[in-house]
DNA sequence: GGGGCTTGGCTAATGCTATTAGCTATAGGC
DNA sequence: GCCTATAGCTAATAGCATTAGCCAAGCCCC
């Protein structure tokens, strides 16, 4: 039985690819052992049992989704940052839809962890994309959220085939950029008029 | 070995009562079996195996999704509709998480299938929410997707836990609501105004 | 009211899955 | 050139979905 040579990064790039071509969920140890050379049980000296593996998958495309948003984001700022980095994080579903899947099943991590980490990479580069648009620092968690909401949204109902009629994707895509460009626009001119939310506070100022 | 009396009707409303609580992936056949005082093979009997089952759940979700969402819209129209729609869905996420993670990992359900038949008349009741803004038709099947889109990823960053700044989420979602509303507003003030796609037709005109 | 067919429930068996235990031989440090 | 840590192995266990084949409960119709 020769050393092949395997480490857990080996491993866990290779299930990655087998999850992009196969799906997650048919990632088996089997199936993942023997695209690599070896028997399941090998498998369990590199990582720590399938759900290990799923989270080291999905640290793997939250880190490669977040080096994809700072190429996208390199040099631009405003409408121009914020359609490049829509368009980056579609682009990296449909391209790799298993490893970003493995981003969504997460079982938990506590606060300290890697995925959670990863996560505030990425959230990070989402805000780079707002500090283009100098809103008042109120509303940008706000904004931030709406652009996770909508962008997470968005990738997973495209990559899923959830977006039934006729009309083309694309061109949805590219109003919603302006819709959003145009709102984050208007926002950080009149900054942070408090919403009266749910009847406190009302009345005076 | 009495009678017991059970339908697919009466399996499916236990296997999503058991999503809700123990989670979708821990849903299995010998649990729910357990859950209805029957043995796991007795099942098959009502359901066609673990994917027809996961389908049923998928519709039952988004009808009752789809019944809360035109309760809430009734009497109710733009900004209030609009408000009214948007927190009916992460209600419903939190509320049956189990339910509605059935929604996302569909194995596929040909056209005519009753997945993609209940998803419509979801997509119906949320088109009645756009009737209010009286938009351009030209941009009412863009606004659909921003919606369901924004929706979806806000339901499901939220039921994940995906927000961990400790800004009020609440709050988010008012500011969010007011983001869109003024957004259909002011587009449907200046009608489709046809973006220049990454480059094409610019110029004359 | 009874005979027969439909059918819901059962037990037993199969095959796939992850995972653990314990062995063996290899590669690198000295 | 040995010694040890360890990568890989085989064998075994346990949980899962699913199929095959049996049996009795209940209903329809006479």
């Amino acid at each position: 039985m020769p050393r092949t040579g395997l480490d857990p990064a080996a491993v866990v790039a290779a299930a990655a690819g087998l999850a992009d071509e196969v799906g997650l969920a048919n990632v088996t140890m089997g199936l993942l052992a023997k695209r690599l050379g070896v028997r399941a049980p090998s498998l369990y000296k590199h990582v720590d049992g399938q759900a290990d593996l799923n989270r080291r998958i999905a640290v793997l495309a939250l880190t490669e989704l977040d080096d994809a948003l700072r190429a996208a984001l390199q040099g631009r700022s405003g409408r121009e940052a914020l359609a490049a980095a829509a368009r980056t994080i579609p682009t990296y579903v449909v391209e790799h839809p298993g490893r970003y899947a493995a981003t969504i099943r997460i079982d938990a991590d506590g606060p300290g962890g890697p995925i959670v980490a990863a996560g505030a990479r990425v959230l990070d580069s989402l805000s780079a994309v707002l500090a283009g648009y100098r809103l008042d620092p109120a509303d940008t968690v706000h904004a931030l959220r709406l652009l996770r909401s909508l962008f997470h949204g968005f990738a997973v109902l495209e990559a899923a085939g959830g977006f039934e009629l006729d009309t083309d994707v694309g061109e949805s895509f590219e109003w919603l950029i302006g819709f959003v460009d145009r709102g984050l626009t208007v926002t950080a001119a009149t900054p942070h008029r408090r919403e009266h939310h749910a009847g406190h506070e009302e009345g005076q100022r």
